[in-house]
DNA sequence: CGCTTAATTGACAATGATTATCAATAAAGC
DNA sequence: GCTTTATTGATAATCATTGTCAATTAAGCG
């Protein structure tokens, strides 16, 4: 296998990687630009994809698709532990939860039916107490 | 509870729910679109997205997001049960699946951190032997 | 340290799926 | 048939995301 090599530290991904660190709710892209730049960082749209997409693939963020098409990131807790979401649709609050018997079973189902490749997507989604309380 | 109206059976529906009927498939609404016009129909593409998304709403047809965020349709096989699928990435090819253990135990642990309008998304993909088969 | 080189950036154009418009058409019900 | 109103379809508009490409700059080396 190549080892892809390591991103150089810019001070792009620098400024990145810090505000992730700072919440722990999913955002999108644009939103976690918007937030970038209310905090005096400069960083490009672009980048911002291209970081968080480089991120996710590296399982530095988790990144998951919502039933709108948009992708939502976020500092990934458990880092390089498989696991999946509990996540607040309002305010993108989430835990981690695994689900370790249900990955043994699909992927067991899916052999049986003469599928390869196996992959899944498990989460689970609510409103937070706190988004209830506010009603949002 | 108002009962929404019944939609009116156009020629443009009945074509696009006969086209569903023939195949067991996930496709996008393009995709659909484009055998509809192969079949000779004339149904615009605003409708084939429209009709899909109410038919989707009513249960008649099943809808999953893809992780590119495309949404892909297909005829509902177990109307009115709640269920998920295990599809072929390549062919779209699908079988329904049900994992009442999994829905359970979703619904306990959100009411137990404090979350409520629990919902989920489980999807299984592979790639199914028949395009395994064709190095697809 | 400088210097070289290839990765990274950012402004902006381009894409691609989906949605909104709105005048024309055609189910439904009487 | 006639009226009412949902539906259609061509097309423009959205919106998130990706591509382009010249300018910048982190890294590695001497
Ligand atoms: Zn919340
Ligand atoms: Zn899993
Ligand atoms: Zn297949
Ligand atoms: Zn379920």
């Amino acid at each position: 296998m190549s080892t892809s090599p390591a991103p150089r530290m810019t001070k792009q991904r620098a400024a990145i990687m810090d505000v992730l660190s700072k919440s722990e709710e999913f955002r999108s892209a644009q939103a976690w630009h918007d937030t970038l730049r209310h905090d005096g960082s400069s960083v490009g749209l672009a980048t911002v994809y291209r970081s968080l997409q480089s991120l996710a693939e590296a399982g530095q963020v988790d990144a998951v698709v919502t039933d709108s098409g948009e992708t939502l990131y976020r500092r990934c807790g458990a880092e390089d532990t498989h696991h999946h979401h509990l996540r607040c649709r309002s305010c993108g609050a989430a835990h981690d939860i695994e689900v370790p018997e249900f990955e043994r079973w699909a992927e067991q189902l899916g052999v049986k039916l003469g599928f390869t490749g196996i992959d899944h997507t498990v989460e689970i989604t609510g409103i937070c107490r706190d988004c209830a309380a506010q009603g949002r």
